[in-house]
DNA sequence: ACAAATATTTAGCTTTGTCTAAAATTATTT
DNA sequence: AAATAATTTTAGACAAAGCTAAATATTTGT
């Protein structure tokens, strides 16, 4: 597979939510960058090599194969990630760039090394899984934390309520987009619940529970 | 700069050995496995982008600018070769073609970062030197053991007599191609040597010492 | 159901990097 | 120093991947 041919094999990946659906065009031109056109021309190659299936007008969809290739795609991406974030020192928000590049690196035991260095990591920086060799992961799902059930963990991707004194109790308790955060208990009477982030243990009100959305897997 | 120059740039520096040395078109084909009519073509292209100086019919050789962009390069392919071998288990004579790509990875705070994960290493898996990031490195040169003064340490890189003995009193005593050595002690008697090897110590006879080369820099 | 709007494809052109075959230049040999 | 050999460049073609503009399908609104 050519750079190009895998950027578009990720594109209807994506589209189609990772379920195998069928795409239009224009949705993955616009999802590109590029015009309708080339799509029709690429799509066309994609579905002479056997990854895609392509009726015109009808749009296209990835074949077994080309979903394989895409997994395999999602697996490397999510894994530069972590490596960039846990060994490079780099922040959740600048790895996207640098891994988009490194996906496409071409070797098998590359792949197999680093997801060993890294720990068998399941979840890249942005909660999102990391698909296995064979190509099997769980779902993510988004929660609020007041949802997410004890003793599941999540990571914090994101905050309904985006007020200054909200944000700033955030960070006064060091809270912050990217983090990991294990529910421990819940308190019935009035929502409050006590969570693990980064070795710490807080106990946090409903108010704040409700307001901040986790990642979670399965 | 696209892979493609970027590959070009990598071939004149090399044929020129660091220096900036005038390469034939011939050459440069060769080297990259393509034709001479297609080097032309590139040459006059790095010529023009102020990469190459180029004068039809008498060869071509880097500028000052093309020269950084080559020290660039084999700081990012040799970085990326200490990682491989060092993190990942990769053999020293597997790294070649991945680094071959990880090299065209553009991301500064990413070559910046691996340098520091990696410990600011000096030299590759082969013994050769890294660039600093301002381009300054020290030369290295294949020397046989025997030549090595005592303090110094080099890279087992080769060796002169491959008989089966010798290869087997290697094999026995645990020294591999790409292992460190560093020298201890001469004896100006009858030449033997110590040296230290992956934090043993031994002692070597002077008939060893003679046919056994290592990378030693500066 | 038909016209208008929207989506998609086709046709033809561009750029990048490559190739082959022919022409031009430089080097070598006698 | 002329002839031959070797090297290098030019000219013209090709494949990949993209674009624009025009043509064709499909969908939507009434």
């Amino acid at each position: 597979m050519t750079l190009s041919e895998e950027d578009y094999i990720k594109a209807i990946y994506h589209l189609g939510k990772g379920e195998n659906t069928t795409v239009s065009t224009n949705a993955v031109a616009e999802q590109m960058d590029t015009k309708p056109s080339s799509v029709t021309d690429m799509v066309k190659k994609l579905s002479e090599k056997g990854v895609a299936n392509y009726k015109p007008y009808k749009g296209v969809s990835l074949t077994e194969y080309g979903q394989k290739i895409a997994l395999s795609l999602v697996r490397k991406h999510r894994l530069w990630e972590v490596f960039l974030v846990e060994k490079l020192d780099f922040s959740w928000d600048e790895v996207h760039e640098v891994a988009e590049q490194l996906e496409h690196i071409k070797s098998e035991k590359l792949v197999d090394q680093l997801d060993k260095h890294l720990g068998f990591p399941q979840v890249d920086p942005h909660g999102d899984p990391i698909p296995s060799k064979k190509g099997e992961f769980k779902k993510a799902i988004k929660k609020l934390l007041n949802e997410v059930p004890i003793g599941k963990s999540g990571i914090c991707v994101g905050v309904k309520d985006s007020s200054p004194p909200f944000l700033k109790f955030l960070d006064k308790n060091k809270i912050a987009l990217g983090d990991t955060i294990l529910v421990l208990d819940k308190e019935e009477f009035d929502g409050s619940i006590d969570i693990q982030i980064k070795e710490r243990t807080i106990h946090i009100s409903s108010q704040i529970a409700t307001n901040l959305y986790l990642k979670i897997t399965e």
